[in-house]
DNA sequence: AGACATTATATGACTTGTCACGTAATTTTA
DNA sequence: TAAAATTACGTGACAAGTCATATAATGTCT
């Protein structure tokens, strides 16, 4: 029987299809996609950053807080949060104090301009999360969640049994 | 009836429950976790970045190719394979030379370094691989790449909807 | 044959995220 | 009570990703 041949066209279709389906490329190029739409919208809007719209969303929706606080509910490191506010504070979003009891910490809360900025970006991300909604049905929804979680959590796990023989040598 | 009373730790925890819900969040976490496992893995067994181990796998598997190639099933700019390159040709990971039909073009080969690099972080990263495979069942990893190629195809959609009257006053 | 349009890559500048480490404040331990 | 340990943040350095633009090469059109 006649092979066909496998040119280097065929080859690199064959690679796409491959990374088409795998969960790790998907997850990097979905996330891609996430954070390009998320920050045109923000810059479009209000002229906000990613970082910039979740600490100001955070502050809104609970009050002041610490650094700390906010990089554990955005699941980020405090030195992302603690990197973004100086500049922050300067457009006037934010105001930092250090903590009445304990002067390790810096407490946010937000300031005239940042309830401004919240104000005009508020609306079109609440569009981009009911574009989701329409887009996928409540159940579906719930699934990615919970795929989406238990990826993480599975990931976060440490990686001795991976990573033997080489570093246990 | 006595309402409990709103604290400030109360509106953090509750806080902290919606984004533990929110798609675009755990999104975003979740990417977090796979590039921060990857590249540790990547390090320890290899020396290697994510993005030189994303080429030398994409050679590896498909032969020489354009960075054009490269970038298409990375599903990344082109601008992010350019700028690797050089270093990487440094290196002796890569052998970089113009295109013999299409002098805009530059074709990219793995040379010696390249193969045994590739060979050094294999054998992890297909256990890795593996590992997801063990924690999720089949259905279950078929499921998350196509709500995952579903996410990005929604998300990669023109904003206009999204982004009125904002911006088409 | 030449003008115009398109394409491929390279680079500047910016955004986001991480890890390591330093400094200062607080907590724990002896 | 003092030393040691831990915690909270700030900063340096690096990795990854994006957008815009420039340059050079190729393709298309008249």
């Amino acid at each position: 029987m006649t092979e066909r041949p496998n040119t280097q066209k065929d080859r690199i279709e064959k690679r796409r299809a491959y990374e088409a389906k795998n969960p790790f490329s998907r997850m990097d190029s979905a996330h891609h996609a996430s954070r390009q739409q998320g920050l045109h919208i923000l810059q479009q809007s209000a002229g906000l950053t990613t970082v910039e719209w979740r600490v100001l969303w955070d502050l809104h929706e609970a009050g002041p807080m610490t650094i700390r606080d906010l990089a554990q509910i955005q699941r980020s490191d405090p030195s992302l949060i603690s990197r973004a506010l100086p500049a922050m504070e300067r457009k006037g979003f934010v105001r930092m104090t250090r903590g009445e009891h304990d002067g390790r910490q810096v407490v946010v809360e937000m300031d005239t301009a940042g309830y401004a900025a919240h104000a005009a970006a508020s609306p079109a991300m609440k569009r981009r999360r009911e574009a989701l909604r329409s887009t996928f049905s409540e159940q579906e929804l719930s699934t990615l969640v919970d795929l989406l979680t238990r990826f993480e959590d599975a990931l976060r796990e440490p990686v001795d049994d991976i990573l033997e023989p080489e570093v246990t040598q």
